[in-house]
Formats: C-alpha cells, sequence, structure tokens
RNA sequence: GUGGGCGUAGCUCAAAGGCAGAGCAUCGGACUGUGGCUCCGACUGUUGCGGGUUCAAGUCCCGUCGCUCACCCCA
C-alpha cells in the first residue's frame, strides 16, 4: 500500500502478534538470570564515538564502517552503541562497582545498532541481551556461564543446539600464535581467496574463519591456537574443558572460532543453531581480562556473553505455544448501558482479568462475533432487562452455556476457573 | 561496499503481448437480544516508480527505488 512514511532499511516495527513471544522469551531469559544473581543495569543507547573505538578496537569493521556515529549540537561525537560491553565497562568503573564482592554479574538489554546490509537474522537495529561478570579469573565462571547459558536455551525450549568453545590466548602467546600462522601462510598467500590476502594483514585469525573451499583445505594443515597457548592459558583451558565435562555439557572444541572484538581472549564460546541459515549464532561470547585496565580500571579479569533476541524468537515463533489471556467481552444494548458495562469492566480487570466492552451500537449477534474473533472466554450480556434486575448474563464460548446472576457470583466464577 | 532472487487488492498468489482475477481477511445481511458452520452481498488497484519497444505491456527492454537471501563482517 503506499504509505507517506516507511520505516528504515533494517529497522523493525515488533507488532502483535509477535510482540507476545517477545514478551515470554524476555521473561524467561530475565528470570534465569536473576537466578544465577545477575542484576539489570539500563545503559545509555547513545555513548562517546571514543568509547566504543577504543573498547571494540579501532581496526575492525564495526569501528570501521558499521557505526552510527553523528555530531551534536556542540559538535561531540556521538555513536549509537553497536554493543553493549564497551558501556558495561564503563559503568562498572564510573557507578565504582568493583567495590561489591567479586564476582559483580549484571545484564542489560535493548537495542544496538550497526550499520550492515540486513539479511535473514540481521537488522541495523537488533535487540541484545547482554552478561558480563567481572572480577573472577578462574575459569569456574567460565563454565557457570556456559552452564546457564545452556539453561536460558532449555527455558525457553530451544533444541538442536551446539555449543562450540575454544581459546584464543592472551597477550603473551596469542602474538606467538598470529606469527605461527602468517609463517605458515607466507608462501601459500597466491592461493588464498581476495578476502583472506586481505584479513593475512589485517585479522589473520579470520582466515581461519573462511569458507571458500581453497581456504578450508588450506586450513587442515594450519597451525591451531589451542596448542600454542602459554602456560597460564593452557591451564584456564583444561580447566574449563573439565568442569564442563564433569557437569555433562555437551560441546564442541572448536579450532577455527575466533572473535570478532580485539578485546577477547582465552575462552570464546557460540551456541549456534542449523536452523536459521548463515546468521547461525543465538549466542556468543567470552573472557575479556584485559578491557576493564584498558579502560582505566585495575586489572578485573571479565567474561560476557550477548543473547540475540531475533534469533531466539525466529526460532521459537512457530513452537511456542501462545496460550491466550482469560479475556472477557461485555456486550451492551442502548444507550444507557455503556456506562454500567464499563464499570462493571473495572471491576472486572481489578482481578487482573482482561475486560473490554463493545463500542459503537450494533446489533448482540456482531458484538458475540466480535468478542469470538478476540478469542475472549466469556462474552458478557447487559441490556436493559439486565439493568434493571441488577443481573448479568454471562455466555462461555468454549461450551456455549449461558448462566444469568449477579456479578459477584461471575467474578467467583473466573476465580475458579483460572 | 559486492552479488543473486522477487515487487499485481490489507494478506497469499493467478493472469506466459490481447477485458487485471481468485482464495483468505475485513465489513454487512440471511438471524430486530446470542458467536463459530453455511449461504448471499459489499469493499479494496496509478500491477513499486520513471522511461522505451509495440496497434496493444502486469508480461519484453533500460533505468531507478524497495524487499529478500548470500558475501564481507557479526549476536
Amino acid at each position: 500500500m503506499l504509505v507517506k512514511y516507511n520505516r528504515l532499511k533494517g529497522f523493525c516495527d515488533i507488532i502483535p502478534p509477535d510482540i507476545h513471544i517477545w514478551h515470554t522469551v524476555e521473561q524467561i531469559i530475565i528470570d534465569k538470570l536473576k537466578q544465577y544473581g545477575y542484576e539489570e543495569m539500563r545503559l545509555p543507547i547513545v555513548e562517546s564515538t571514543d568509547l566504543f573505538y577504543r573498547g571494540i578496537g579501532e581496526g575492525t569493521d564495526i569501528v570501521e564502517k558499521e557505526m552510527y556515529t553523528f555530531n551534536d549540537r556542540a559538535g561531540r561525537s556521538l555513536t549509537l552503541r553497536p554493543e553493549g560491553t564497551a558501556s558495561a565497562v564503563r559503568a562498572y568503573l564510573e557507578n565504582q562497582l568493583f567495590n561489591r564482592p567479586a564476582p559483580q554479574r549484571f545484564f542489560y538489554y535493548g537495542p544496538m545498532f550497526r550499520y550492515e546490509r540486513p539479511q535473514k537474522g540481521r537488522l541495523r537495529q537488533f535487540y541484545q541481551i547482554g552478561v558480563e561478570a567481572f572480577g573472577i579469573g578462574a575459569s569456574s565462571l567460565d563454565a557457570e556461564m556456559l552452564f546457564m547459558a545452556r539453561s536460558i536455551l532449555d527455558a525457553i525450549g530451544l533444541d538442536s543446539l551446539t555449543t562450540e568453545i575454544n581459546s584464543i590466548g592472551c597477550s603473551a602467546c596469542r602474538p606467538n600464535f598470529i606469527k605461527l600462522l602468517k609463517d605458515y601462510y607466507r608462501d601459500k598467500l597466491d592461493k588464498l581467496c581476495a578476502d583472506c590476502k586481505r584479513r593475512y594483514d589485517k585479522n589473520p585469525l579470520r582466515i581461519l574463519d573462511c569458507k571458500v573451499p581453497n581456504c578450508v583445505e588450506l586450513k587442515n594443515e594450519a597451525p591451531a591456537i589451542r596448542h600454542c597457548l602459554c602456560q597460564d592459558c593452557k591451564g584456564h583451558f583444561e580447566m574449563l574443558i573439565r568442569y564442563i565435562e564433569e557437569y555433562g555439557l555437551s560441546f564442541q572444541i572448536n579450532d577455527r572460532l575466533v572473535r570478532g572484538f580485539d578485546y577477547y581472549t582465552k575462552t570464546a564460546f557460540e551456541i549456534t543453531t542449523d536452523k536459521l541459515g548463515a546468521q547461525n549464532a543465538v549466542l556468543a561470547g567470552g573472557r575479556y581480562d584485559y578491557l576493564v585496565e584498558q579502560f582505566g580500571g585495575t586489572n578485573t579479569p571479565a567474561i560476557g556473553f550477548a543473547i540475540g533476541m531475533e534469533r531466539i524468537v525466529d526460532l521459537i515463533k512457530d513452537r511456542i505455544n501462545m496460550s491466550n489471556p482469560l479475556r472477557i467481552f461485555i456486550c451492551h444494548l442502548g444507550d444507557e448501558t455503556f456506562i454500567h458495562a464499563q464499570k462493571i469492566a473495572d471491576e472486572i480487570r481489578r482481578y487482573n482479568i482482561v475486560a473490554e466492552t463493545n463500542h459503537g451500537s450494533t446489533s448482540l449477534k456482531n458484538q458475540i462475533r466480535r468478542a469470538d474473533r478476540l478469542g475472549a472466554r466469556y462474552v458478557l450480556i447487559l441490556g436493559s432487562d439486565e439493568l434493571k434486575a441488577n443481573k448479568i448474563k454471562w455466555k462461555d464460548l468454549q461450551t456455549g452455556s449461558q448462566y444469568e446472576g449477579a456479578l459477584d457470583e461471575f467474578v467467583r466464577h473466573l476465580c475458579i476457573e483460572r
């Protein structure tokens, strides 16, 4: 249809009935996070551009060409947040949250913005629930996070998911590995795809993530970072594996799993599905032990992950059982009955039941039809006869049976019903 | 930024150069105070937009915009 204004490319209206799925999923995730001791932080959507430059890394694609950056009226460069971790770390330091006992656990929920070409499972404005825990470097926390991640997805009812983990080392061992990797590829550069040739200089770890057949083949002989870790990282990773094996979590070690942002260290993980097309990660995260210090704090290890809400909703959409809430529709006949119907509706709403009255004068038949299409369980019938007798009629649209009595009786009936 | 596919009624889609259609949805009636089922009726169009070819274009050609999937990158 020809409308005057359209939503922007990559931006989305979330409307009924989908919004009900969102509410359900949000509730499940947030409840579970709280059970694990996580507390919400509400963070600004706009931050100083510099926060992301320093946090995510200047050389990354996100910072280079995917941020919504603009100048405000005072000429300051601001950016719509492309991710949440940088803001969370800023808030952690700015509000001195490190004074609480470690680990300090937080989550946040809201839209993120990246200027990318949209595709399945990817929008320019997309919603993430981010989870961060500060102050503990031990792999027990990594393990707990993985348990929690799986337990969240289980609670939502998702299955056929794969948990992949890897360690991408630290400042002590990663440079050595990158050198080794570049040594390996140096005389094979002409066999790599154009993208990988670019990656060789810019982000060599990403060569391991390439899908071009030639590059995949070359990868088989390439060194794996897991075998080049320093003592600390190696021990950390081995301990993590032991924990999650003992816990009984199914997972795969993926040597080619890397991270897009500069701040990640040691543990990297991703939970993927094979049902979403190319954008297959529903949850991803990892450890970032240097970021707090880099932002001016004391040496504080940290780990976190983010859940892609659109992807979760996509996965669950055709499976979730959206049971209708108990809903009452009040039919009334004649002008003098409308206000009376409104008062009865208010009375019913006090019991946290959805109640609405008909608007516009139309036949009782049409009113009941309207109620039926709305999915109402009961209609109340309120005409001049009922008004005179100070009674109401109510009809159960599921069974078709009809009763007459005082409002109290109906309300009592409803409470038993629920 | 690059490449593929698709744009016809509110929605899903027909019409293979010759009168723009169907189903669903919506609204109303059959039934004046009783839903669903059935039947009947009403409604909706600059065929995304602009140009070209043709006696004739939804259909062919060019351009453009939009949507979508994939690459890049990433949740």
